[in-house]
DNA sequence: TAGAACCCTCGAGTGCACTTGAAGCAAGCG
DNA sequence: CGCTTGCTTCAAGTGCACTCGAGGGTTCTA
């Protein structure tokens, strides 16, 4: 539930796509996690959630007064995002570009649609060329268990 | 001579499984490829697939009388359930596994059953999270192409 | 005010799946 | 016969996406 406050001046790019799961560990406004919880939370490492940052995969994330990260809902959400992505087989280096489009602002809509709809039917490919692997494993998967009931008659 | 041909006069196991797509270059029997037709075919390298014979994820390819490979429609088969295990995501390692157990014969019928029935699972997974990113996806897009017919507005 | 557990940066290392290159043999054409 | 193109092996190199380690600062609990 990311509707934040879109107040006059403030015309933020809500994001409206999280996708009914506002399940995270603590409710807006007390979200602040170290790295090692979104770590557990998201199954990424430590280590790579640093390196997704510091590639630029990740927006600006807050710090502590001392330097140490504090994740927040939001990034988790973006992270649920780049976790999709990464499901799609897209190269880091097309989402860090995304990324960099996310923070130029509201002028890049158009292009982050067009590689969305790429992304799109790169997902619906992928989906009926696993269908056909279904099948085939399922043709197998009979012929196997077919073969094992009758070992040698014919 | 070991367990190797366990098949004495019975025909190979032939594959029934291999989805209607007789559609090869060369019919049975002058199915003879050079390394770069199957190149050209599969749309993998010549140095792929020597490499993949190398690590033993092809079987026995035919050479000529100077040794050079010979490829036929039953390697090409091969070949396209390869493609088929590629795109679910299978390690190489474990199809080199699987490849081995199909040399082992028809005795090891049960292990290949359960590695493909895993696969299975893992495919309709991938599939289940294939459709949840395309939700995402579609309503990122819808967003988007939102935002850009009402620029300011609201 | 200790001590344990956690976090920081920087840079090098790992594993996978190819990919490329070198040096030499083979096949087909004019 | 020579030439070009394609094949052979073996070994080293590449690109991607992390992954790890060293050396040192921070935070929490007792």
């Amino acid at each position: 539930m990311t509707v934040i406050d879109s107040t006059p001046a403030n015309p933020r790019p809500v994001d409206v796509c999280v996708t009914a799961s506002p399940d995270y560990p603590r409710p807006d406004g007390q979200d602040r996690y170290t790295i090692s919880e979104v770590a557990a939370f998201t199954g990424l490492r430590a280590h790579t959630l640093r390196w997704y940052e510091q590639i630029g995969l990740m927006p600006r994330v807050e710090r502590s007064h001392a330097g140490q990260r504090r994740f927040d809902n939001r990034d988790l959400d973006w992270l649920g995002f780049v976790r999709k992505l990464r499901l799609t087989g897209m190269p880091i280096a097309d989402m860090v570009r995304f990324a960099d489009l996310v923070r130029q602002g509201e002028a890049t809509f158009g292009e982050r649609r067009e590689i969305l709809e790429r992304t799109r039917h790169e997902v619906l490919t992928r989906i009926a060329e696993l269908r056909d692997t279904l099948d085939a494993l399922e043709c197998k998967i009979d012929f196997y268990a077919g073969a094992e009931r009758a070992p040698e008659g014919a």
